[in-house]
DNA sequence: GATGAATGAGGGTTCATTCAT
DNA sequence: AATGAATGAACCCTCATTCAT
């Protein structure tokens, strides 16, 4: 078992060869056309697209929702990974948090389909990859606040909320007006920094933030 | 039918109360389903709701859009007068300013259809409705900044973008976590006031941006 | 409400013929084509025999089996009571039975979707219309019991598997060899009668029957 | 490939000695799989269970209605066979009669594919294998016929249709209401016997048969 | 003018059969 | 020869829009 077997390897890796190739096809087109149009396409454009028939696209996933999700793990997952990997190679904490949103949104945040679940994300328990994405914000919020550089009182959920709204401005204005999120997400930040600024309210009772946001 | 009617302009008011009046009540409906599900549902349902026949809802609004636009035109602008409403009773502009956000994103952030739309502003060019909006935002920019106390190169749109992110967080997690987004908002505000904070540059160059971002 | 109202109960079923008149053109050719291959076929063949369009038959039938189980209804009840009729025409007991069996199998034995249905009954607990067929066995069943020509031990439960037995025959041999079944329902009758013959078991236990079987 | 092959007789047989185990399996496998689920069980599902490639098995049987076929052949074949030891290993030729039955019902009366052939006798002229069982049954009915136990009239295909249509109701009884086909059996069996009955009239015209069946 | 029935182009999915490896 | 991936026609169903009454 355990025996390598060039032989029948060999002879049962050379029809996947296609098939590997296949499905890297369709998952490919679907992320394309996932990122452009959303979840809502038509299989049939995916189909179209990968240059496969429908019988082959049902056969890698049976359902359209099993190749959306697919997409969907490995998008985040690279989102994820992308945005982590800006946050390691920054110098200081906060660099690290800015450069986690800077690439964050500059990466992903037009993928229609990554925006339209990662909205889920509230109102679905256990969305697809974006745990991968929590974990790094979660990482990020304990560096900066250790340092002393996060404003008292914000917490991952904060971030996170941060990430999938600036995500949404990104997606909007973008194509016609790139990078005007990025002065949304400079005024985010500065928002966050600790500074001499006032921690945020531990509850969020509608009196309590909105007297406060009044100072 | 083929009778002459002298009276034809008075004869042509009567049926055109019921007009008026199906007209309404479809307007009513259709604002109340599209703000529960977007603009994606089935006609037929407004046409249950507003209890007319499709044909009626058809004769009143030849397409789909035609009834969605109207709405969102009507819904605009009262969203528009809303938070205007809320700016004017407060006693400063800064108060103006949190006071509008807050009574914008409580009242219309979780109509569906309305943040569908609202995500279109900036690359649709002239869409229904924002404009009064968007007056409104300009007029409190331009108080809050002749008070010194927004930061200096906040612009009317960055206002907007605000808007339409926070209005997206609302949306998503309002169910949920009633009041999350408060804490959105009340970050992004501390972000915008004066202080003694730098001014954001008046370009959107990725560099200069990202290179103030780290400060 | 209860007053009669001529103009608007006119106005209202005005456009309700053309309708009745397709709901029935999809039912009849539904029932024409459901006899004929099952109810394994294809909708939109039922859609083009009855003339109208996809959209129509979804609109009075919203599901598939929602108009196979109607014409089922319909079917089985209409079996059910000219088999009824054909034993309450008959002279006495036993030819009551003789001729519900004479016309039940001549009248729906070949509806394919019928006896593909009635095939269920053992299985499936509480099928489409088969109830009304079963009172009328059951009433048969009582009658010629009462009168000592039924063979002792005979149920109603007998009686049904013998007619659905004997359908099958029918539907398989009808076309080719007409009234070929006709011999067995004689024989299967002929079984069933008092005469001399000792009572069937009560009880199913194969060592009762199987020794019995032989005599 | 291009070598000569001087022994090629011999070298074609190593390869057909798998082949020829391929095709066993495939043809156990589809009698399973048929048995239980009919003829309009997925191709794939019998591939699967065989543990040969789709390939392989189209190449043993180029069409779906092939392999069918052949599994038909084996099993009314072999259903033939033990139906007709059950009928020899009888004591007199009525014991024949009845063991026959039972064993046919007991042993195949489940098989789906062979019942839903089976049912296609009369319709389709030269059906795959079911002469043997034909065979069997014109012995039986001679030798009961000619030991004067069987009612005057009777024929094979009353026989045989009497098979088929108990066959029916085994099928579709036997899992819900094991054994109660038992008592229908009897019954027809009891309808066959010569005793002291008219003889079957030799003619199937309705009016013949129905007035005998009001006696 | 109002009504709601009719239309039919898609959208997701299955499966007998073919074909490259 | 064997493998199993690829194909695409056909199935059930939805919904924006039109049309007869």
């Amino acid at each position: 078992m355990a025996v390598a077997e060039p032989e029948s390897t060999a002879r049962r890796r050379a029809p996947r060869v296609d098939a590997i190739r296949n499905r890297e096809a369709i998952v490919e087109a679907a992320a394309e056309v996932l990122a452009e149009q959303g979840a809502a396409v038509d299989v049939r454009e995916i189909a179209r697209r990968s240059g496969v028939g429908m019988g082959t696209l049902y056969r890698h996933f049976p359902k359209k929702d099993d190749l959306v999700h697919t997409v969907l793990r490995q998008d985040f997952s690279r989102w994820a990974e992308s945005a982590r990997q800006a946050a390691i190679d920054a110098e200081d904490p906060w660099a690290a948090l800015t450069d986690f949103y800077q690439q964050a949104l500059t990466g992903y945040a037009r993928h229609r389909a990554i925006m339209e679940n990662f909205a889920l994300t509230w109102s679905v328990p256990d969305l697809e990859g974006i745990r991968q994405l929590r974990l790094v914000i979660e990482e990020l919020c304990a560096r900066a606040g250790a340092a002393g550089l996060l404003r008292p009182g914000v917490t991952t959920d904060d971030l996170l909320l941060l990430l999938v709204s600036l995500g949404h401005a990104v997606q909007i204005t973008d194509e016609c007006r790139p990078q005007m999120w990025n002065r949304l997400l400079r005024i985010s930040l500065d928002g966050l920094r600790a500074d001499r600024r006032e921690p945020l309210p531990t509850d969020t009772a509608p009196d309590s933030v909105s007297r406060s946001l009044r100072q």
